[in-house]
DNA sequence: TTGCTCCTCACGTCACGTGAGGTGGC
DNA sequence: TTGCTCCTCACGTCACGTGAGGTGGC
């Protein structure tokens, strides 16, 4: 798949791909013809950047840092069927902080956005409650 | 309150302030000797406008429309006292559909993060099966 | 061969950050 | 008078957008 295709299956632009390639947030290969070249695991990949970014508001730079743990994902599937016991038990450990800490992050913005929620119905009951007062 | 002060109780900077003041999103008075001059509403405003773009991810020219809405909510205290019950309800009904935008947008928001929670949930519980399986 | 997509500069933009040099107010 | 905060330029930065001019692949 080509930068065109993942730029859209992911939901944004060429641009932006390139400039990510350009961080190092995102590789491809290249052809003869120096177009660059995707699997679709880097489609998922680019997902969850811009998740993270989008519902996060995490930066590139923390974004790098964040998807280091997600390289390191990558990595444990590939040393996963040579592994003995004790490092898989390892690798999955480490996958378990990675992904309790991105549900951390996940959960105290939920609380940003649920307090609000809250106000904003208070708002609202304020608002109605005035509405059966005065007509 | 000046602009420091304003700026640290809304967790923002003084550039932040003037950059919203230069784009017309909130205005302050000024002192003889020229320095800027807000009241304490001035403050839940900009927490408002914060808020709005950190959690909801609006831009500044997003959170000018949404204000236009907010500028108004303030009008409609204002002309409030010497309205007639025509009119309150009508004030009453246009800060309710403002209000229920902005609980839409609350709300899809949440959805978005909720989803991403159940991934991450989802991951979680791959992660610990396996682990149970190896050791 | 014709379209469409891709490529690399490179300048523009949005939302500020960061000094430079100077003035206001307890 | 001394500190601290404020002021206005104005250039820098981050995360891209947007052409300019040229090449690749069904």
């Amino acid at each position: 798949v080509r930068i065109g295709a993942l730029a859209s299956a992911a939901g944004t632009t060429v641009r932006t791909v390139r400039y990510y390639e350009e961080l190092g947030l995102l590789a491809g290969t290249r052809t003869a013809g120096g177009h660059r070249e995707y699997a679709e695991a880097d489609v998922e990949r680019l997902r969850e950047l811009l998740r993270l970014k989008a519902l996060l508001g995490l930066s590139l730079d923390e974004l790098r840092e964040v998807m280091a743990g997600e390289a390191a994902r990558a990595e444990r599937r590939r040393a996963w069927e040579s592994a003995s016991a004790q490092d898989r038990s390892r690798l999955l450990a480490e996958a378990l902080t990675h992904t309790e800490g991105l549900l951390e992050l996940v959960r105290r913005r939920r609380g940003e956005l649920e307090a609000f929620e809250a106000e904003l119905l208070e708002r609202r009951a304020r608002i109605t409650d005035l509405l059966k007062a005065v007509p």
